[in-house]
DNA sequence: GTAATAGTGTCTATCAGACACTATTCA
DNA sequence: TGAATAGTGTCTGATAGACACTATTAC
């Protein structure tokens, strides 16, 4: 018990450095879009540094000046690149380590992003740096990441694969209006495996997530679909996870 | 785009600092325990710095000569209060902006813990830091928590009773052996609802999380209990959630 | 008409929840 | 014997998954 907080930390009311080292503090995050039928995820090309040459998650260090709390700083850079200023932003973990950056003692901040579909044109960011989106492949992209890159990739794409199945989470991948036949390919998409029309739609609408829209689009061929749009805020809006259930009395 | 990490950052292969401010680092840790028939959290009397004589989570600065990781930072603090080197413990997320600290910008990981209610015991920190049990009430405590402890405290209950709910993870509150009564007594502690015996055991039989270990105990009345122990790993135990299927083709 | 896609109706096997029942101890 | 707790059996209402069916467009 010599090295707890109140033990070591000099009181203080000032934003003076409080003289012990900290480690590197980060944002990364994983943005992920549905382009040419198939997940992907935006990545950059490392400049400098250590993995130079390697692609990696986009992120930052986070600026204490200028980020009012960790969520700006992703979003912060997440505009930068794709232009898009409120999309869904989800924290995943922590990952910090001795070894993570060979340089020092290093914190990332892990989240991950859905940009719909239509707004997947890179700003002027995408020649500067380098920025491709991969296909996602099982939980990983087909060219090796810088640091740990990898395992944050993975769960990622865990998170959003769990999320969906209890959410109709994946309406932040779609335009504004969507038919229900192009929600349920984004969920095939995302889950990799194919799924039965009628309790699909059952489901997403039952949750009341998504309401319709007086219009009607038309596909190539066949019988004109309604469009649909997200109806309320996302809090609170699940599927009833019959396994939450279990154990509990009605 | 004159701010990414890759603009700014300075490339080095050494430890020396890079020359820009970063936030304050630490972890905070929700150590539940079940104690009087009642689920609680362990709480420290703050005695110096912000806050002083409010009470707070435990937690403290990471060391980055001390801390091989996050997780090592949280284990540290967590058996110099409780002595139990390796409970159940899951990062729950991170908080950090420019207002959580009075002093400067700060950023913690938040973690929770589940301690056997044999091993209940507090190290002699207890009398040195004034540390005691509260009890859980709804999501929160009857006192006023330092920092922003009582929005990590209750997405720390909010994540507990939600995990309870697909999977057996209340087996870390108990002692090594137990009964599938005392299991069950404690899901509904957690959950604050009674649960009905004979689904439950059905359940809880199906994830074979549990073996039973043949001996046997007594009450103080009744037929005597068989005694169950943890089994397995916890990796991959879940129930199904049948909810997670409610789209999925068999 | 056919092709194509949107959208609905319905059957069935499964199972969570309810609850009654049996089993085994102590006093 | 009764009280108390452990543990099991079984019925039922709800529903996920399967799949057939109807609806509406273009050609």
């Amino acid at each position: 018990m010599t090295d707890t907080e109140i033990g070591k930390e000099p009181f203080m009311d000032t934003y003076e450095d409080p003289g012990y080292a900290r480690p590197d503090a980060r944002v990364d995050v994983a943005i992920f879009s549905v382009r040419d039928a198939a997940l992907k995820v935006l990545l950059i090309k490392r400049r400098v540094g250590p993995f130079k040459g390697q692609w990696a998650l986009p992120g930052g260090t986070i600026h204490i000046e200028e980020d009012t709390d960790l969520e700006s700083a992703a979003k912060r850079r997440l505009k930068a690149l794709t232009g898009v200023a409120s999309p869904y932003l989800e924290q995943l973990r922590t990952y910090g380590s001795r070894d993570r950056d060979p340089r020092r003692w290093s914190l990332t901040v892990g989240y991950y992003a859905l940009v719909p579909s239509e707004t997947l044109s890179l700003q002027a960011a995408e020649e500067a740096e380098d920025a491709r989106w991969y296909t996602i492949d099982g939980d990983t992209v087909s060219v090796p990441l810088a640091f740990d890159h990898a395992q944050i990739l993975s769960n990622a794409v865990t998170r959003l694969r769990s999320k969906v199945e209890y959410s109709p989470v994946a309406v932040h991948l779609l335009p504004e209006q969507f038919t229900l036949a192009e929600l349920q390919r984004t969920y095939e998409l995302i889950l990799g495996e194919t799924l039965d029309k009628s309790p699909f739609r059952r489901q997403v609408k039952a949750t009341g997530l998504v309401e319709p829209v007086k219009g009607r689009m038309r596909q190539g061929a066949g019988r004109p679909a309604q469009l649909y749009r997200f109806a309320k805020r996302y809090d609170a809006l699940f599927f009833p996870r019959s396994l939450a259930r279990a154990h509990r009395p009605v």
